[in-house]
DNA sequence: CTCATAGTTATGCATATGTATAACTGTGCA
DNA sequence: TGCACAGTTATACATATGCATAACTATGAG
């Protein structure tokens, strides 16, 4: 055996640190946080080990950056549904709604991850930084899509109504990627519709919309 | 310094046990399934490490053992309520949802667990089965209450709407842990039982009790 | 009181993990 | 072409982790 230096390329920057993140996150995915360990991502990404300690300063900020990229990636998921959605304020929140309760936000394997970073958020304040920024702007979307209906509200009831919204929008979710066979197609999209039409007072299911676009 | 050896004192099997489940559990809740070592989990029950291996074949044994407690536990918690509910149909119901929605069902620390544990439900034949035996536990109680409304319904639309109001309260539970602080006193109840009723198509808000007796 | 046994501790080991450091090499530039 | 540098690899190290084994001792039976 001769002990050949193993050949690479050289990349971008991005490339890499794409590669490395992507590496760690399909790893927490399949296998929890104490699947993703240095020489695990590094083998993943087609790289050695030491790389990781030349483009992040350690495992936990690869750890962080993983993260960051998911909460973004996942957001952006969800807000791409508005840029197609129709103009009428019930139909518009009805397709904002429904696009959360289906793929690709519903998936067992966001669910997994988001599992498996739980405790790194509480814990880490950078992560923890990055998960608030993800959640109120989701709030906020759709804290926005309520305000536009047409109805009278109060800003107080208008905010409270908006968490109860989000909390039952994001229980669906938990489920759907919990128990991905305990619901036929669409039956996600239908109870949330449902749901938060109860909170509102009106009528979002008539509204909606066959599977995704 | 004198190398003298540990005191101890014997005990029950049952009560080793338990302290090191106990010790598992807070560990993790604390830090993260990658928080309890074996030698953590030994020093927070009071041994040394080697007696797990006296007691469980394994850590993962030990873990498998933790999870079982802790669904066992979650699901007493949650039962017990019906032992002093009302016996109206209605208000039998409103009172299961309700309590499933406040302490000391919900818990931010209930939520840490239950995340820690997800990757092993998913992995781990044994676990999956402690799982699944404790969610369809729940989903039959509930799905018995509310086959006891005094209204008609098939059997096929009576198992999706049990579904539906299950993944509501789960969902609502996983926000009232995730998020303790962004819900008023007996929010979190008021708009499961808004949702169910909602689902169901009754009123169950009018029999929402103070809170927990 | 004696003593055997099972509960408990102490020690050691093989492997895994994160990180530091040095050696190598592909790549753009003069 | 040749050179210098940043990207990449290879190696080493300190520590952590799960597990095996042997030594010890609290406790109950006789």
């Amino acid at each position: 055996m001769t002990g050949a230096r193993r050949k690479f390329k050289r990349e971008s920057e991005e490339a890499r640190r794409d590669a490395l993140i992507e590496a760690a996150l399909r790893l927490v995915a399949e296998g929890g946080m104490k699947a993703a360990t240095v020489r695990a991502i590094a083998d993943r990404a087609g790289v050695t080990p030491g790389l990781i300690r030349h483009y992040f300063n350690g495992k936990d900020e690869l750890t962080r950056a993983a993260y960051s990229a998911l909460m973004q990636r996942m957001t952006e998921d969800n807000s791409a549904v508005l840029d197609t959605a129709p103009a009428d304020p019930q139909a518009r929140l009805a397709a904002f709604v429904a696009a959360s309760l289906r793929p690709p936000v519903v998936d067992p394997e966001a669910l997994v991850l988001w599992a498996a970073f739980l405790n790194g958020v509480r814990t880490d304040p950078e992560m923890r930084a990055a998960h608030e920024a993800g959640y109120v702007g989701y709030r906020d979307r759709l804290q926005a899509l309520i305000a536009a209906l047409p109805r009278r509200a109060d800003p107080q009831t208008l905010r409270a109504q908006a968490i109860a919204c989000n909390a039952v929008i994001d229980g669906l979710w938990l489920e759907g990627g919990a128990l991905p066979h305990a619901f036929a197609e669409d039956e996600l999209p239908r109870i949330g519709l449902t749901s938060v039409g109860a909170i509102l007072g009106v009528d979002l299911l008539s509204h909606m919309t066959g599977p995704q676009t």
